[in-house]
DNA sequence: CTGAAAGCGCTAACAG
DNA sequence: CTGTTAGCGCTTTCAG
């Protein structure tokens, strides 16, 4: 009664057959209905829907090397940061007519490589996002198939990533103007290149505008990440903050209350990513907004681009802008 | 340099070639590497990696009809009650040794249509979450590939869900012991069987009871249609709510701060599912906690036992109990 | 233990 | 427009 373990399924042969054609008809009856009569198109049809056959695209990806599908790798699917990535990737392949499947990683490098060895042959591209892979093996995969990568530089291999360091200087300017001349920086994934970027995007930044900046961490880049970057803060405050990422910024604010401390009042603090956490939290977070429905977008057109045989697939990085979201975590220094 | 739109790759036969063996022995070598001389195997092996050699499964499901991989497909990605189904379905696969695919419909059925189309053949069984089609289509796939059904009961498709009729017996029984004799349910879509479950259990509940039971809506289960049910609620008061899930919950006590009231001091409000958000937000959420976690585990392991062939795959649903989660929410009424 | 041959379901190239 | 003939990459008989 229920599902067929091995059930045969209904193949072109068994169609071809009942309805008294070649199987070649049948296959460009579906797949190229102009190039079939219109009455035996029709009739192929109907004998189709009767036995209710349906196409195997994996079959068909055999002779074709396209199965209309691409999958997208994260790390972790219960991270709001990628809700935005996945909904924009998922919108570009719809349009494009193709279907977008989902994979996590558990951010394991062992398990990332069991899932792409698996759904490898599966899809015509991939968009790697937050990859735990080493960049030789990244490049590997990509001579394979059409790989994107998000939010890291890999040599080689085409990627799309947010403007960290205009985002960090926008931070960084908003501080200064509230008055604040130091800042600390809270450091995520030592290994990350976004973190190294964002790091780096604040130094200079605090160069030219004359605001002291020292760093604590690195930290896991989560709300507990942050609550331990408190504690390491607490030992030499600064008046403001600039964190990782969103979850990191709430996490220390949650620490910094803990301590009896209050935001914005005793540290200003600003987020990364605007992730939708941070304007549910109280106080509501100041961040800088990475473009993440485009990053989505963009990611996917291009892994089809490629896909489809792109030309001119350049392996400069695709850089996206971000955008300050001034909120109630930062405030004006006292004199 | 980047990748190769249809550069073929490696084969069985370039391997095959290069070791000085036939192919057949090479594909022993990999799958039943017992069946073949030891240092045969080993020089085969020492070849493939050489030529970078990456078998393709799809061709494999072709003869063999298994890819070791389940897909689990979803409504939203975004919804936080997936989180927990999602990683009980993934942790039951890896254990199990298959890898999960997660596939989105954003709550189209069109769209649900098409990813199965695709991702069926590439799979070995599907986990269905609230799905979007009807009884006999979702039974028309359980013909051609092992399906399990979540929180819905589809005659001849096995299902898993929730003890939603004790569930809501206990939110009732938890109401009547803080003193309230009425309360109100927010109905959510009104063609999903769970709320159609839940709703009989408060009603039949109430009856034992003697809880006098109303109800408003249906409203989209979501934060918005908490909100809006809030205005609903409003016209004729009642002293406890229960809504069909969280997020109403959550948008109706939004709505009930947006009108003045407070929570629980007016009203007192009973969520369903226990979704991470419920804990987050203030009050915390008094809450009927869905078995998730349990719910994905079981729901692999079912839809991969059936892949094996299991014998006795009774049609009956499998249902998973309930646990009543009291926080802030609610408050006993004043005499 | 290993090779040869046939075939999984579908498409593509070539004749008619 | 349609039938025939080869394969796509891999596994699986069946011999040896």
């Amino acid at each position: 009664m229920a599902a067929p373990p091995g059930g045969r399924s209904t193949t072109i042969y068994d169609v071809a057959k009942a309805a008294g054609v070649a199987p070649s008809t049948v296959s460009r009856a579906f797949s190229r209905p102009g190039r079939v009569n219109a009455e035996t198109a029709e009739r192929i049809r109907a004998v189709a829907a009767e036995l209710g056959y349906r196409a195997n695209p994996q079959a068909r990806a055999l002779s074709t090397t396209r199965t209309s599908m691409i999958a997208v790798i994260l790390a972790d699917v219960t991270n709001p940061v990628f809700f935005e990535v996945v909904r924009g990737a998922e919108l570009a392949a719809y349009e494009a007519g193709y279907t977008m499947l989902l994979a996590e990683t558990q951010e394991s490098a062992e398990r990332e490589r069991a899932v792409l060895e698996r759904a490898l042959s599966t899809v015509d591209g991939i968009v790697l996002t937050s990859s735990r892979m080493s960049d030789s093996a990244i490049r590997q995969i990509a001579k394979v198939k059409p790989v994107i990568v998000l939010n890291r530089v890999v040599t080689g291999v085409p990627s799309v990533v947010t403007d960290n360091l205009r985002g960090m200087r926008r931070a960084a300017e908003h501080l200064g103007e509230l008055g604040h001349e130091q800042v600390c920086y809270l450091a995520g994934p030592e290994a990350s290149w976004a973190d190294g970027m964002r790091w780096r995007g604040l130094r200079e930044a605090g160069m030219e505008l004359e605001l002291r900046v020292r760093r604590v961490g690195p930290y896991p880049p989560t709300v507990n990440g942050g609550v331990a970057a408190a504690a390491e803060w607490a030992r030499q405050r600064t008046s403001a903050v600039v964190a990782y990422n969103d979850q990191m910024a709430i996490g220390f604010m949650r620490g910094v209350r803990a301590m009896g401390g209050q935001v914005p009042r005793d540290v200003s603090v600003v987020g990364f990513d605007n992730s939708n956490l941070s304007e549910i939290v109280t106080p509501a977070l100041t961040t800088v907004a990475s473009p993440l429905h485009s990053l989505g977008v963009t990611a996917a057109r291009n892994v089809l681009a490629i896909s489809r045989g792109a030309q001119s697939r350049s392996t400069e990085a695709v850089v996206l802008p971000t955008k300050l979201v001034v909120r109630e975590s930062t405030s004006a220094i006292e004199a």
